[in-house]
DNA sequence: GCGACAG
DNA sequence: ATCTTGTCGC
């Protein structure tokens, strides 16, 4: 019982650091291997999308993560994953995936099946280094990811318009690295940029579709409960 | 130096 | 992320 099955599908690099220098590192150097020139899978195919996310209890040292793969044109859930470890790295701004990686390799990694699409909590290429969790956690995998984020980060945007579906972009420059997107008219938008191997356009469109309802995603939503409850299972 | 800062 | 009750509204 105490022996998970072994992570084969998507395995933590062996070099996984635990400072902020090594982790800075690593980051300059993924980031190259991020690909943008991929359109992505089309939206409103019946695709199977996943949703990852994570649960802290810092007092007890504990992260709870989940996976959840859901019917793209129904929303339905088809499968649930979870795994529990400890606590391996500070929350630093810009170093969130050295916090939550290795938990969701470990849950995404006991599904049956491969997503086509995985979406994150947090920022792909909107990133100080252009290598946030959704791109990192898409370079590990290999599969397509978005990161889908609550609050803004280190690109400041004018206001969207009000209906849903209205953006204004996340601009770097001239790059346009995300978009602040209204999922529901008169909600706080969300805040969506390319992981790896989707493009932006095809990125929101996910978003809109998986948020018929409420301001994030279901796959959020989904993943979101399921480690809370994994969690204070662990916890007690 | 000071503030801002995904989850 | 997390600490946290009731309350307004569909």
């Amino acid at each position: 019982m105490s022996d998970a099955p072994a992570n084969t599908l998507y395995p933590l690099p062996e070099d996984w650091p635990s400072t902020e220098a090594e982790a800075t590192a690593v980051q300059n150097e993924l980031r190259g291997q991020v690909v943008l020139d991929e359109p992505g899978p089309p939206p409103g195919a019946p695709l199977v999308v996943a949703g990852v996310d994570v649960a802290y209890d810092d007092e007890r040292d504990l992260v709870a993560a989940a996976a959840v793969l859901l019917d793209a044109r129904t929303l339905q859930v088809l499968e649930e994953a979870t795994a529990v470890g400890r606590v391996s790295f500070p929350y630093v701004p810009g170093l969130l995936a050295f916090r939550e990686v290795p938990t969701v390799l470990e849950a995404l990694g006991r599904l049956t099946a491969e997503p086509d699409l995985v979406v994150c909590d947090g920022y792909g290429i909107a990133h100080p280094r252009r290598f946030g969790l959704a791109s990192h956690l898409g370079v590990l995998t290999g599969l397509p990811t978005i990161g889908v984020a609550k609050n803004p980060f280190v690109f400041r945007h004018e206001p969207p318009g009000p209906r849903r579906g209205d953006a204004a972009p996340l601009l770097d420059g001239m790059d346009e690295v995300g978009r602040a997107l209204r999922t529901q008219a008169g909600v706080k938008p969300v805040f969506v940029s390319v992981g790896h191997r989707v493009t932006l356009d095809r990125a929101c469109e996910h978003t809109l579709l998986l948020a018929p309802r409420y301001r994030l995603p279901e796959t959020t939503r989904a993943a979101d409960g399921l480690c809370r409850a994994a969690l204070r299972r662990a916890a007690g």
